[in-house]
Formats: structure tokens, C-alpha cells, sequence
DNA sequence: GGTCTAATCTGCAAGCATTGTTGATTGCCA
DNA sequence: TGGCAATCAACAATGCTTGCAGATTAGACC
């Protein structure tokens, strides 16, 4: 997505207003690259603006989305995921853990369908997703197993 | 999926009760390809059993997809998908526009990172999903743009 | 076949993420 | 500096899914 500063400008030609709930939003966002959930830009926007209203988030969010300056992911975690990485095409890993959401690459062009894709059908986007556990939830795993161990010997 | 009689038999062995209700619900997703809702499920049932619940559906899905004997997909299409084929290991493809859901085989070993997979993360899974249009929709899409450009003609 | 009982069924309420609504508020241009 | 359309906050409503509780039933035992 663009600057703050330039997020204002954008908002203004597109007829939107600029108000500081916005702007708030735009801060939250600008290199962002934890791929928050409305409810967490929500938080953290009310930490300076404790106002704010949850809908007001949404609306926003939604704006930003249909300017093109943020991506809406659903990673299947229950809530959507923001993206304000726009600019490289890239693809998505998400820990089923903690749902923590992370940036990877792939090469598309060198998947084969082995042609299993329908001729008539219209390609809009190609997306890749990578689930398993992050390191911090696999030691965390690791820990509840042992003290699982630890408390049967101890019985 | 195993067959409708199999699943009788498996679910026993699990300790669950084969009821007429289940058995049905087993008929509708055997050899079943067009990855249904739980909706889509239900008014299928329902036309030979007008008394079973929504919420009985549900259960059973569930409970057959804790068994391994279907997927559950979550397709961002709104609602869950239900997949009884888990003997071959495959993708998806989506229509945006009605919701139609086909299998696609992809080679993933010829899938390249280009090392942005983070070494400490377990996956579990890799996931394709195709999104885009449908020929039906496609062809609704020509026809609806046509008609637009007639009744702007006339006026 | 008859009895018993835990599992299941149905109907409805509730949960969660998101959107609709509406009266009060405010950015922005003249 | 006004005026007013756009926006805001609060709350209701939505769509999908699960929780709950009392009525019903599959399946084991006799
Ligand atoms: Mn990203
Ligand atoms: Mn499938
Ligand atoms: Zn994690
Ligand atoms: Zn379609």
C-alpha cells in the first residue's frame, strides 16, 4: 500500500473524506507485515483512539481493499487477514497453531495441472497455502507432552 | 469414502449408532463429486427423509470427517464443502461466480519455494487453490453485458 | 420378542465474523 | 464560517456453525 500521506491523497481524489479514524487505520497498516485480522487493527488503532468504533475498522478496511491498496485474505482461520503488501505477488503459510501468517514464494509457472484444468474456465488467481505448526507452537507442544510424561510418572 | 455398507460397519466398530438418518446422509456423499454444502447435503437428504434436521446433518459430517472418511473444505465460498474423495490426494478450483467446485491434480514436487519456507515450521499440508470463472458463468456474464449494451442502445 | 439405557435426534438458542441501519457528528468546499 | 453530504458510533441483523435439553431410538442383554 501507499504512505499515510499518500493514502490521503488517494482517498481525497476518490471522493472519500479523510478523517483521523482513517488515518489512524492507514498507520496501523503502512509496513505491516503481520497480516492482521480486523479485530486486531481494531486494538491496536484503539490504543490512541480508545473511540473508535469496530464497524468503523471494517468500513475502512473494506475501502482500502476495493482502492486495490490492501489485500482481504481468508486463510481459513476463522477471521479474514489484511494484506497491505500489494506490490509483489506472493503466497501464504499459517500456523494452525497460533494463526500466525507469514510470506512465502513460489513459481507458479513451473506448476503443472497436468491438464486437469477445464478448458472453458477463466483463471482469476492461482493461490498457494501452507499449513502446518511454526517453531514457537511446536515447542510449545513439545513442552505440554513432556509435562504430560512428567505427571503420569508422578502418579 | 467407503461404501454405505462399509460405513455401517465402521461406524459400529467406532461405537456409533447406524441410524436411518445417517445411512442417508452416507447415500448422498457416496461417489459424490460435487463437493457439497451442509445445506446442499440437507435438502438432498431431506426430499427422502422430510423430518431430519439440519443439525443432524452437521453431526454426521463432522463425525465423518474425524473418521478420515470425507474432507472438509474451507473454499472461502461462504460455507463449507464436503469432499468424500480422500483416497487421491488433490486440489481445487473454484467458480467466484456460482460456487462450483472441480478437482485438479497438481505436481507439487515441482513446486519451488525459492527457500522462503522458514526451516522451523512443521508443514502439514500444501494447498492449491484455482479461482476464477466458470463456462456457465462466463457465458451469463456475455449475456447479461449484452443485454446492458441493448437497453442503453433503446434508451 | 421384550426391556433397558446410552446414544442420538429434533428444535431452538447462542456464538462468531461481518454487514445493515440510523440518528448524531464532522470533514471539506464555497 | 456555514451548510450539508459523507462518515461515525452504537446496535440490530445476517449467515454459518455449534451448544443445549428433552423426546426418541439403536442395539445389547435376556
Ligand atoms: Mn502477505
Ligand atoms: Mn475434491
Ligand atoms: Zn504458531
Ligand atoms: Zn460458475
Amino acid at each position: 500500500m501507499h504512505s499515510p500521506e499518500e493514502l490521503t491523497q488517494r482517498f481525497r481524489e476518490v471522493g472519500l473524506k479523510v478523517t483521523p479514524q482513517r488515518q489512524a487505520v492507514f498507520r496501523v497498516l503502512y509496513q505491516n507485515h503481520t497480516h492482521p485480522s480486523a479485530e486486531t487493527v481494531y486494538e491496536q488503532v484503539a490504543e490512541q483512539m480508545p473511540t473508535i468504533s469496530l464497524r468503523t475498522v471494517y468500513q475502512t478496511l473494506n475501502d482500502l481493499t476495493d482502492m486495490g491498496e490492501i489485500l482481504h485474505l481468508d486463510l481459513g482461520t476463522g477471521s479474514a487477514r489484511f494484506d497491505s503488501n500489494v506490490e509483489h505477488a506472493h503466497h501464504h503459510l499459517v500456523c494452525e497453531g497460533c494463526g500466525l501468517v507469514r510470506d512465502v514464494e513460489a513459481d507458479l509457472d513451473s506448476l503443472k495441472f497436468n491438464e486437469t484444468l477445464p478448458s472453458g474456465f477463466l483463471v482469476s488467481e492461482t493461490e498457494i497455502l501452507v499449513r502446518g505448526q511454526c517453531e514457537h507452537c511446536l515447542a510449545q507442544d513439545q513442552n505440554r507432552r513432556s509435562q504430560d510424561q512428567h505427571s503420569k510418572a508422578g502418579a
